[in-house]
DNA sequence: TGATTGACTATGA
DNA sequence: TTCATAGCCAATC
């Protein structure tokens, strides 16, 4: 495991950091997270981030879904249903493993932060 | 070093 | 609208 505050990580900490200022009740997409981060051809990559935020504290994994705003990460949280919880505890809501009104939640960095 | 995988997205049938 | 395929980037084997 390489150290997340090195420069070679910079990626990384840039995606844990876009995470964190998702606001509560919000969600966003790993391709906005990419395209903010100036790679947008590198959602995966948010995805496999993702994938290590798990560790890190403060850092709302469950409000990142795909473009279609399906949980497609749900699986690799501590339990299927805890990322479903969590966003239904936020007052979104969920149906099917999809956020209903996606649209609406929608949290744009692109937008919001408007760099 | 090379091949495979993945919490994605865009495009075409 | 739904399904299949191609491109992408970094990590893992």
């Amino acid at each position: 495991m390489k150290n997340i505050e090195g420069k070679h990580d910079r990626f990384f900490a840039d995606v844990y950091d876009v995470v964190r200022l998702i606001p509560k009740g919000r969600v966003t997409s790993y391709g906005a997270i990419a395209r903010y981060l100036g790679t947008p051809r590198s959602s995966r990559v948010v995805g496999w981030a993702m994938n290590g935020a798990g560790v890190y504290p403060d850092v709302p994994a469950h409000r990142v879904v795909n473009r279609n705003g399906l949980l497609s990460g749900k699986m690799h949280f501590a339990t299927p249903t805890m990322m479903e919880e969590l966003l239904k505890n936020e007052g979104i809501e969920v149906k099917d493993d999809k956020i209903l009104n996606f649209k609406s939640h929608y949290w744009d960095p692109n937008k919001e932060l408007a760099l």
